[in-house]
DNA sequence: ATATTTTGGTTTATAAAATAAACTTGTTTA
DNA sequence: TAAACAAGTTTATTTTATAAACCAAAATAT
């Protein structure tokens, strides 16, 4: 059996880029009211996804607020995309 | 958003449900094989998914020898549909 | 006959994740 | 100007997953 990529295979992570599938791109604001998750989780997963390459993750400060903004890449959509088709696998759908 | 359910959402236990889909009974060394798993980490994932009634397990000696068989239970079966009804939520598929 | 290996597991320990709590820095607001 | 808030980050804690060690009985080799 094909293994389900661990970074994907997680209930906030796969929250975040199945979001971030939908809408091009997202602060992180908007990804804390949609996830529902802290601020500290929502933080160190982003960091994750980034750190793969899955998300691009943009810092500024916009107003003299501090804003964060991530898109999905290219490698990212082909990982889930891998991701969905082993799903698909397991649970002949 | 909703949540996955914790209990199916990792990786060997989803492996074995699926599994359990698809064949009414599997044994212990039947399920080791096709999931490539440690024994020690099947037995423990077994337990779970046992405990939580979603899969009954049969432990009986046969030709002398130990043998566990399991089956998906009508609420196992419940709780994956509704697992794999909100992965297409999330997924989009 | 008796060590030795194998089978079919379970129990306990370790590593990795996820999550939460505490903290930071700058900004409004009372 | 002290208190509260926004937008995060860092560190600590809890939970999970995984692996290592162990066990009992049976089969096999010596």
């Amino acid at each position: 059996m094909k293994e389900l990529d661990p970074l994907l295979h997680s209930q906030l992570r796969l929250a975040i880029v199945s979001l971030l599938l939908t809408v091009e791109e997202a602060d992180f604001v908007w990804l804390k009211e949609k996830t529902e998750a802290t601020s500290g989780n929502l933080s160190v997963q982003l960091d994750k996804l980034s750190e793969a390459g899955y998300i691009s993750v943009r810092k500024e400060i916009v107003g003299k607020k501090p804003r964060t903004t991530c898109s999905l890449t290219p490698k990212g959509r082909d990982a889930l995309n891998e991701y969905v088709r082993t799903l698909k696998e397991y649970l002949h759908i």
